[in-house]
Parts: C-alpha cells; sequence; structure tokens
DNA sequence: CTGAAAGCGCTTACAG
DNA sequence: CTGAAAGCGCTTACAG
C-alpha cells in the first residue's frame, strides 16, 4: 500500500539507487534529476521503510530509555523532565525513544534491556533507576552504547549522567550560612539509592566542617521511607540539646513533614525554624509555606545522556573512553527559609 | 557480531526455516530437533533481527505513542499512569512502546505522528494532547490503526478512550448531597481542552436537577488558567446571595486555592465548606486540609486503549467499527467534605 | 553522474 | 516433518 522506493524511481524516472543517493545526500545528485526525486516523493508521500533501511544499515534511529518504576510515584514526575531532555536532543537529530517502563521486581527489567540489544530494536541504551545491575556485563562485552542515568557514577566501567548531590548538600548548607544559621541539621532518607543519600550527607558534612564551624553528629537523624518519616527525627532534633535552627531534609516529602511537626510544636516556619528539601518536586511548590529545595537539572541531564549516548552511537566517543558527566544542583529559594 | 538465525541452523544442523518454524510455532517441529534448536538459541543468545523480521512481515511490534507536552507540568503526572497502563497491556504482547513527546506549537507533532506512519516504524498509534487535529486523515483513509486517549469522543471518525467526565462530576453532585449540601458551587476552568471542562458542567448541571432541587447558573463561576484562578471566584461565591455550602472546582490547582480563600475569609474547611477537586493529583493529596478529588482511571484509560488498538491491529477490530469506551471516575474522598 | 546487482536477516509458500 | 529458494525494501560497492 504504502509507496516504495521503487514507486518513487519509476514516477521519477530514474534508478532505485539514485533515489536512495538524494534522499541520504550520499552521492551528488544533478540539480533537476533531485528535484523529479523531491516531487515524486511528495506526491507519494514516501518515506524510507526503517525496517528495510535498518537492516542493511545496522542503524534503527531508536534510543532505548529502560525505566525503573520507583515505589513513590512522586519522584517519577522527574522522569518526565529527562524525557523531555531526551527529547530535545533525539528529535533534531531523527531518533526516536523506545521507552520501557517497567516494575523491578520481576526481572522482567534485565530481560527487556537484554531484549531490546538482541532484538538489535535500539543504537543504544540509556538506563534509569536503581537496581538494574547484572546485565551490564554482555553490554559490555559487546560493547554495546549504554549511559547510567541519575545513578551514582560506576568509575570506568559505565558511561554515565548524574547530578552532584554532594555539591547540593553543600550549596543548601552554604546558603542557610548565608542566611545566619550555624545549627543546620540533617535528615537523611534512608534511601534505597543509597548512593545519592551518602553524597548529600558528605555534602552536608564537608560544608559544615569548611564553613559551618564543624561537624556535630548529633544534628544528623537517619530517616526512612516509611510513610511518615520525618516526624520523629523532627521532634528529635527540635527537643535535643543542640536545637538546629535550620533542618535539611533528604526529601521534599520529608521537608514537608519537618514544617509540619515544627509547626504543631509551635515553632514558626522559617522565623524559628528554617527549612530546605531535595528534588524540588510538586510538594516543596505545594507547601504551605513553600519549602526551599535544591533542584536536580532532569532535563539538562537528559539532554546530556541522549548526546552522550549519541556521540558514542556514531563513534565520535570511543566506548572504551568513560565519560562521567556531573551536573550542578541549584537553591530553588521559596518560603521556608 | 550478534548471532544470526543462519548461525542457529548451523549449530543444531537443521534448515534455516526449521529454526523460523521453531522460534515461531509457524510449523509443526519435532521435539527433538525443538530441544537442539532452542540449546543453540540459548548457547549463542540469539534473538530475531527486529528489522529483518519487520520487513518480511510487515510487522514492528512496535506502538506510536505521542504526546503532547503540556504547559501546565502537574498534569503530566498523569501520563505516568498512562505509560503504566500501556506497559502492562503491550508487556505482555511483545510490544514496545514508541514515545514521542512534543510540545504543541510547532507542527512537529503532526510531522512526527505522520513520520512514524509512513516510515511504518510502528503498527498503530496512541494519540494523547489537545491539539493534533490535521493528520487524521490522512491515517483514516489508510485506515492505519489509531486510538484517542483522553479527549472527547470524535463519534463515528476515531476510535477513543477517555474518562466520563460528566459522570464523575455528577458524582461529586451526588456525593456532596449525600452529604446533607444543598447549595452546591462549581468553578470551571476555561480549559483548553473545553470539551472536558464543559463535560463537567453538564454532568454538575443535571445532578443538580435531577438531584439537587434545581440548577442555578448564580452557582457557576467561570474560572481560567491564569496563576492564581480560583481566589476571586470563590470570594464572589462566598460573598454573594446564594452563598454555597459547597464547591466544586475543575481543576485540583482550583480546589486548593478556593479552600485557602475560603481559610482566609474566615471559614473553616470542611465545616462551613466543603471542596472537591479533579483529577486526584498530587497536588489534592498534600494540601492541608487534604482535598476529596474526583479520580480519572488513568491508569485503566492505558490499558484500554492498549488493547483496543492492539486488537485493531491483529484485525480482531474492523477499522470501521469505530470504537468509544468511556470509563467511570471515582470520588476519592479526603479531610475537605 | 547514473544503472544493474548483490545482499542485509528474516519468513513463507512450495516441494519432497 | 524438513529443505531449497524467493522476496520483503532498502543501501552500497562496482561499472560505465
Amino acid at each position: 500500500m504504502a509507496a516504495t522506493i521503487k514507486d518513487v524511481a519509476r514516477e521519477a524516472g530514474v534508478a532505485v539507487c539514485t533515489v536512495s543517493f538524494a534522499v541520504n545526500g550520499s552521492a551528488h545528485v544533478a540539480e533537476a534529476t533531485k528535484k523529479r526525486i523531491f516531487d515524486a516523493i511528495e506526491k507519494l508521500n514516501y518515506r524510507p521503510n526503517q525496517s528495510a533501511r535498518g537492516l542493511v544499515t545496522k542503524k534503527t534511529n531508536n534510543i532505548g530509555l529502560v525505566v525503573e518504576d520507583t515505589v513513590d510515584g512522586l519522584e517519577n514526575t522527574i522522569l518526565l523532565d529527562v524525557v523531555k531532555g531526551l527529547g530535545e536532543a533525539t528529535g533534531d537529530n531523527n531518533y526516536d525513544l523506545l521507552l520501557s517502563f517497567q516494575k523491578p521486581s520481576t526481572n522482567k527489567l534485565a530481560d527487556h534491556l537484554l531484549d531490546v540489544y538482541r532484538k538489535q530494536s535500539a543504537d543504544g541504551l540509556i538506563l534509569m533507576g536503581a537496581a538494574i545491575n547484572q546485565p551490564y556485563g554482555e553490554l559490555i562485552k559487546n560493547r554495546f552504547p549504554f549511559v547510567l542515568l541519575g545513578r551514582p557514577a560506576m568509575p570506568g566501567v559505565c558511561h554515565s549522567v548524574n547530578a552532584d548531590n554532594e555539591q547540593g548538600a553543600y550549596e543548601a548548607v552554604k546558603y542557610l550560612i548565608g542566611k545566619g544559621h550555624r545549627r543546620i541539621a540533617l535528615i537523611t532518607p534512608c534511601s534505597l539509592e543509597v548512593d545519592a543519600s551518602l553524597d548529600r550527607y558528605n555534602g552536608y558534612r564537608q560544608a559544615m566542617e569548611e564553613l559551618g564551624g564543624g561537624f556535630d553528629e548529633r544534628l544528623v537523624e537517619i530517616g526512612s521511607f516509611e510513610e511518615d518519616s520525618g516526624y520523629t527525627e523532627t521532634e528529635k532534633l527540635l527537643n535535643g540539646v543542640e536545637r538546629p535552627t535550620a533542618i535539611i531534609a533528604g526529601r521534599d516529602v520529608i521537608a514537608s513533614r519537618v514544617v509540619e511537626k515544627a509547626q504543631e510544636l509551635g515553632y514558626k516556619v522559617p522565623e524559628d525554624l528554617a527549612v530546605i528539601g531535595f528534588d524540588n518536586t510538586a510538594v516543596s511548590q505545594l507547601a504551605r509555606p513553600s519549602i526551599t529545595s535544591i533542584e536536580l537539572p532532569m532535563r539538562q541531564m537528559g539532554l546530556e545522556a541522549a548526546k552522550l549516548l549519541m556521540q558514542l552511537i556514531d563513534g565520535e566517543i570511543r566506548f572504551d573512553d568513560i565519560q562521567t558527566i556531573v551536573l550542578p544542583c541549584t537553591v530553588i529559594e521559596r518560603e521556608s527559609t
């Protein structure tokens, strides 16, 4: 039904390969001939069949995006920004996005990931989420281009793009110190993606040592992924000997609970207690007072990941020349500080 | 580099077509032979090359998902639920999702949409968003399977899956009446997707007439997509002659502004004023008090859309046998009512 | 600058 | 139940 290259060639009165040359710019074609060809293409609404083209060029022009469906729906909002960034980068380069969004429980994720590679339905892969660990081996062995996105770098092993969580936490402390705070506490979520939490903890600690006159472990509470994580930690901190004037929470949700509990205990935010969250999700915008938060540049991360992957695919960057891109976080100021 | 069907045939000591038959179950193969073949496949990590297969079968096993990037980031959360639903339906059927997420401004969307069809990179299309109108013609003329998702049905023209916004609004009124309310107001957002707002308005009106003892237009305010839409409308309603005891807002964001303004004016929620939002987004969960909201079954909509599309692709449903699937909304009860 | 031909990796009648 | 062969729609050396 759909027009083929043969139809175009017949319509334009040229050989099939001439059409191919004109379409791909892979050889010079006389202007007059070109015009006839493009007129025919226009008339027939011809587009090269992707399967046929892919079969001979060994390229699909697809980028596979494999995402682990996290338990926490809220964090998924972030995914959309990433997808936008990816879209920006790929759209201009005629790449399409092959999306796989699976629960981490089954090993469907790993299976699918490998399938994309084995079936050759994409030219490269972008991997998001925490627990996809096993299948890298086959990809690496066969030098199949892939980029880890939003995960701590595995130095020397995989290409990766991530936010600088350490710097983000550092900035948070710096910002609070600029506001005159000295006793700054941290509630870190005992996250599954332990690494991001660790980076944030390290950034906090370093900033406290360098700028805050020393690190005091009594100002650190370990939260959890529990529904109401944040309440008890806040109470503990506010009733402690070293009552903090500011609390940095490892996640926006926790930050909103800090605010609630503080108000409940009679403290005013931000007057008596400043609060900063992490990730700049909807929570921080919608809370009353709205909550200052550390924004991760998800969109730019998506953009950079796609760019990197395309360079890997095109051979502009060698597979073994492992790239580790780390992008800075920003303090988004709101009412809570 | 990757193993081909020839390699498998050689390894198993059979003809190429026998491998194909075994893999696809398209002809009977002796058990012993099968075993040798699958052993070889396992050993070589063989998967049929999608391009080659697609070229001959005229099937890509891809479903194209074309989404218009709305201005309102919040509403995009909904998209993820849809994607999950799609994933559920397609994952089990060996379909992949080809995602295109573009701004509505350019006509990139329409171009991309047609490209997917013309390049034959997907077997069918799911379309989300408001303003994609032009390109349906070519798809329909060529009987290319596609489903409109979350958009008002175009009866007799396109297959579609949508939420029953009318019923949702009706339920909201019914629920409030059950709580003893009589003067129930509506603030409708003057949305671009005018149709959903209209449906909600109609549902509200019908319910008021049937259950609420009559429709009173003084209880209806037309909001807007402005940043702070909701404040003035609330003030107007609460200061009016027919002061309502409950307000239904056409969007959760507006509902949250209704709550704020009401509290500011000294009314207690829900004691003095009950508030219901629409869409059950993060806003309604995070507001204090949390806001009762009408949930659209986005995940199920995605599921149904994918199922429908696959049936269309497989020819189980004829292209001309236009399907219009409408799924009911649910009241999610929270603190505001 | 353009044409005839081979081949990419599959599937599918067609024989046997 | 299995094999040899044609063909899907492209691209790409190879001639001319």
